[in-house]
DNA sequence: GGGACAAGT
DNA sequence: ATGGGACTTGTCCCA
């Protein structure tokens, strides 16, 4: 068992674990605060303290629905106590506590806690701390970041050992049938979460994320919950017609699939397909699967040379994808409360620092195609608002030419050329009038590549050339943007001597790929390796104009709303008599982040505006 | 619960 | 002989 892998964990330790064999809580008094005077007690000496650690009792209802039903606080004295909230009341001391400016509030994951808070009527103030997003920050590779995980590796405390049982649905109000093992399970932790927070900071200190935890992710936690809360409009009619319309395409195709298949079959099982395409009709398999031959849109496309079928499929699996995954899914999905979409945005998921969306997704809604843009048109702005749509233009190719500050690149932007254009110049050696679309289209190609960590093979593939004429395109970029070169070679020597990259505010990412005796997986690594600090860049850029756009809405248009964010792009709701005024807070506000954080290329953002997020897309 | 596939940036 | 430009989430199939 590692549990003591530094020394100076071995004090805190032995105040943790458990002196005797028998399972049970950390050696924490446990009190139940159920009057004025209790409450007062506790708090004068919690705001002594400087660290207040919060654990929600919640009812059945998860994230913007969340009912509050009672706080366990711990301070770092040791003491931890129970709030009992009843209603919509909490004992004022325990108010004023949960107010005060001056005290550190943490937790293990403070949306939540933030969302239900907000939802009882209750002000939380002062600065946060969140032991999820530290750890995450510590190592944003690792796939869950539970507090049972984060207790273990960091305290060597086993949480939840003793309370497997017993712990099932939190019933509907906790004092009609109060559980005491869910009072002392959130008591417990919130205890646990006081103990985390010195080393988690310590150790955050030390790897050089303390200001971005401080200054970028904590101050993101409530704009996300606010983003959360405030939803997306639906307009479901507009899905429910589709629905209709797509059933009845679906049906028809089904048929004329069957015809060509020979019979009747399982579209949606890849299994049946390849029986299909490669048994039945004899067409030649492309490449294989773990299980099987595959069947994806690349297969597809060059089988349809050869048969009528594959193109059907790719057809139908288009419009099935649409149907199940948005279309029928989405109305299914609006909140019965507010009649809105409301997604979670988990800050402590993707590797590279990005945000990610779930329960819906709304960061993959389409944006291709009919039946993709009529879905956009279903997300809608409330009657008197309209959408504005604001978009990093190139964000990512803009952080390039700063991270490698290669001239010829910084020179594109400053002088605002088109890149794609200016890339085509360089490696096909043209002058700008020569440049074809598709000259320009395989540039861009080539851009995206370089950003993704570029190989001959990924290259041709995507646009269709062989290996050679790719490695050329590479080749001849590298030639007219040295400095791009140098960065990745940099990046890649730098992260395998050290283990990890390392993004403009400080943002790391361990990558032990690299140290891989597989060739394949040091490619692999090297690829992340030079992926990691733009992709990474990139999203923290945004996180702090999210930060700045949201304090500005607040102080000078509150009716302006932001409700999403999709990686470099930024969708507000906003009174139609606001607009002007939202329009040039936005992107002023979006375009200074980058002088604010010392980018050596002026950034752009786009602006778009409609009834709808299909109209307001730019 | 994992694999294949497909939607977005 | 063949396969890898990055990062996600959701749906469906199938063991």
């Amino acid at each position: 068992m590692p549990l003591l892998k530094e020394l100076e964990f071995s004090t805190l330790l032995k105040t943790l674990l458990p002196t005797s064999t028998e399972e049970q809580a950390i050696g924490v008094d446990v009190e139940t605060i159920r009057d004025e005077t209790g409450a007062r007690r506790f708090a004068d000496q919690a705001a002594r303290q400087g660290l207040l650690a919060i654990q929600c009792l919640l009812g059945e209802a998860t994230g913007i629905n969340a009912k509050l039903q009672g706080l366990a606080l711990s301070t770092s004295n040791g003491q931890t106590v129970l709030g009992v909230v009843e209603g919509r009341t909490l004992f004022n001391p325990l108010r004023e506590l949960l107010r005060n400016p001056t005290l550190i509030k943490a937790a293990h994951d403070l949306k939540p806690v933030w969302l239900a808070m907000q939802r009882a009527g209750l002000e939380l103030g002062g600065p946060g701390f969140d032991t999820m997003i530290a750890t995450y920050l510590l190592n944003p590779n690792r796939r869950g970041h539970t507090l049972e995980s984060v207790a273990f590796e960091v305290l060597g405390y086993r949480l939840g050992a003793h309370q497997a049982a017993g712990s099932a649905k939190p019933p509907k109000d906790l004092f009609e049938q109060a559980d005491p093992s869910r009072f002392k399970q959130a008591a417990e932790t919130a205890a646990v979460v006081v103990k985390l927070v010195p080393v988690l900071k310590e150790r955050l200190e030390e790897q050089g994320s303390l200001r971005l935890f401080e200054e970028v992710e904590m101050p993101l936690v409530p704009v996300l919950a606010e983003i959360e809360r405030n939803g997306f409009a639906l307009d479901v009619r507009v899905l429910e017609a589709m629905s209709k319309e797509l059933e009845r395409e679906l049906d028809r195709m089904i048929e004329t699939i069957g015809r060509l298949a020979g019979g009747e079959f399982n579209i949606n099982s890849p299994k049946q397909l390849a029986t299909v395409l490669f048994d039945k009709l004899g067409l030649k398999p492309i490449r294989k699967t773990k299980t099987g031959y595959s069947t994806d849109e690349d297969t597809l496309t060059q089988l349809a040379t050869q048969h009528e079928l594959p193109a059907q499929i790719l057809n139908y699996r288009t419009l099935s994808k649409l149907k199940s995954t948005y279309v029928d899914a989405l109305p299914e999905l609006v909140n019965p409360e507010t009649g809105r979409l409301h997604t979670s945005l988990n800050q402590t998921v993707a590797a590279t620092g990005r945000l990610s969306s779930a329960d819906p997704n709304l960061q993959n809604i389409p944006v291709k195609g009919e039946y993709g843009l009529r879905i956009r048109e279903a997300f809608v702005a409330a009657p008197g608002h309209t959408l504005l749509c604001a978009d990093y233009s190139q964000i990512e190719p803009r952080i390039l030419a700063h991270l490698s500050q290669d001239e010829r690149l910084l020179r594109v932007f400053e002088r605002g050329e088109d890149i794609h254009t200016a890339t085509a110049v360089e490696i096909f050696k043209l002058s700008p009038e020569l440049i074809t679309k598709e000259m320009r289209r395989a540039a861009k190609t080539v851009v995206f590549g370089i950003v993704y960590g570029i190989s001959p093979f990924g290259l041709s593939q995507n646009i269709g050339v062989s290996q050679q004429e790719a490695k050329k395109y590479i080749d001849a970029y590298f030639e007219r943007y040295a400095g791009v070169r140098a960065l990745m070679d940099r990046t890649i020597a730098e992260a395998k001597e050290k283990g990890y990259t390392t993004t403009i505010l400080g943002r790391r990412r361990p990558i032990p790929e690299l140290q891989s005796s597989d060739p394949t997986q040091r490619g692999f690594g090297e690829r992340m390796a030079v992926n990691s600090p733009i992709q990474g860049s990139a999203a923290d850029l945004i996180k702090v104009a999210m930060i700045a756009v949201s304090k500005r809405l607040h102080e000078e248009l509150p009716s302006t709303k932001m409700i999403l964010q999709v990686h470099d792009e930024l969708i507000f709701e906003t009174p139609e008599k606001d607009l002007e005024k939202a329009k040039q807070l936005v992107k002023s506000e979006m375009e200074a982040t980058g002088t604010k954080l010392g980018l050596s290329v002026p950034l752009k953002v786009d602006l778009g505006v409609g009834r709808n997020w299909r109209e307001a897309h730019p």
